[in-house]
DNA sequence: CGGGATATAGGGGAATCCCCGATATTCAAT
DNA sequence: ATTGAATATCGGGGATTCCCCTATATCCCG
């Protein structure tokens, strides 16, 4: 039986290459697309497909907003998050809102493809370059989308703070007064929750949270 | 003759689907393509394509870069400019790098190939969704489209990049093929010159002048 | 043609990163 | 009440990086 796809992205030229794409496949048929969360409602209301192929950000209604709102009144409808972001809190946060998948934009067209079979089987499926482990933490952590901060303690938010600020690890020690090697492993720490390993990563991730900003 | 294509874009399917649309058309071959732009100009050297199919945002070596640097060494390889930003600032900053056209993402595929056309013939090629009036006004308004960036030398912008994408010393310096000791005397110079002294602080001068994004 | 700016690279010591393990304390669950 | 997991605190040690110096070749501009 032929699958219904609808298909939701910003960008025109990534649908239309995506459906350039899905016609190489058996088993599937885009039956719309949108590029805007509005739009992707009211296809939705109209086609009853069978499964959403949905950008994470979109104009208008954002993706997690659709499928939040998608899975209330159509619980059948399987929802596939597309997204460019691998970090855990977009990651966690599209599937806690109820997607059954989600594919990294940087991924082969083979992969694509599997998740389009695993999420139409009912399975679920997760994008191979993202670590589960440290989405299951973020979901565990932070059961209502609230701030991807809540799954640090409160001395690692003041750690990981000083560090995206500029610190250096002694001067951290000197302010917090205790030793260089405990600020070396609250920081280990807090990498090892959030999932990101090297110190740029951390500091994009304390703007995109507000901790810091990217002004002066 | 068939025009031979280079396709740069840092989501492979995105890649995957432009070479499904592209297959489509005649008088167009893909001859290779990469998710980063120091691949680019590898793959520029190596193949010496007609066209390259360039996104605007790319990990390693920015697309803004990656014109200026091919229409030094190879002028007659049309560049055509692929962007999800509409902003006057950006496309001045593209046309003004050395590309032939400016496309939108979020075109429809009849004005992919129409571009395609056109940067093939030896004309250029703006998005009919952009506003030629007032990239013109951008243009002369800011002759020198001077971003803070403009103080530091190409090179340095390349380093910045890659410190401020989480690169360490020793993998920049497996990227560019130089040594540990190059890489660190340009960072020491880029810092000296922007008065930054830390690498966070570099993080976000680079989210600031648009060279990545706070998004993972 | 000379001189500044750029790109390259090394020496060496201090600081750091990153892997280990160790010890309190606190707090929640049994 | 006891146990156990999470938190916060440190150390050893080797690899790496940071940051000070110097040095060369090239390139472009005046």
């Amino acid at each position: 039986m032929i699958k219904r796809i609808l298909l939701v992205d910003d960008h025109s030229l990534m649908r239309a290459g995506i459906r350039a794409l899905l016609d190489e496949l058996d088993g599937f048929e885009v039956i719309g697309e949108c590029g805007n969360g509005l739009e992707a409602m009211d296809l939705v209301r109209r086609e009853a497909p069978d499964l959403l192929l949905l950008d994470i950000s979109l104009p208008g209604l954002n993706g997690l907003e659709v499928v939040q709102q998608v899975g209330k009144s159509y619980p059948d409808i399987r929802v596939l998050m597309l997204s460019m972001h691998a970090g855990p809190e977009y990651v966690a946060r599209a599937l806690g809102s109820g997607a059954s998948g989600y594919l990294l934009k940087d991924s082969a067209f083979d992969e694509l493809a599997a998740a389009l079979q695993a999420v139409c089987s009912g399975r679920d499926y997760l994008c191979s370059a993202i670590d589960s482990a440290t989405v299951q933490r973020f979901i565990e952590g932070v059961p209502n989308g609230h701030s991807a901060l809540e799954i640090l303690t409160p001395r690692q938010r003041q750690i990981l703070q000083l560090i995206a600020e500029g610190c250096g690890p002694s001067e951290i020690a000197a302010n917090l007064k205790v030793s260089v090697k405990t600020v070396e492993a609250h920081r280990a720490q807090l990498m090892e929750r959030l999932g990101i390993h090297h110190v740029p990563g951390l500091v994009r991730f304390a703007i995109r949270v507000g901790m810091i900003s990217s002004e002066a």
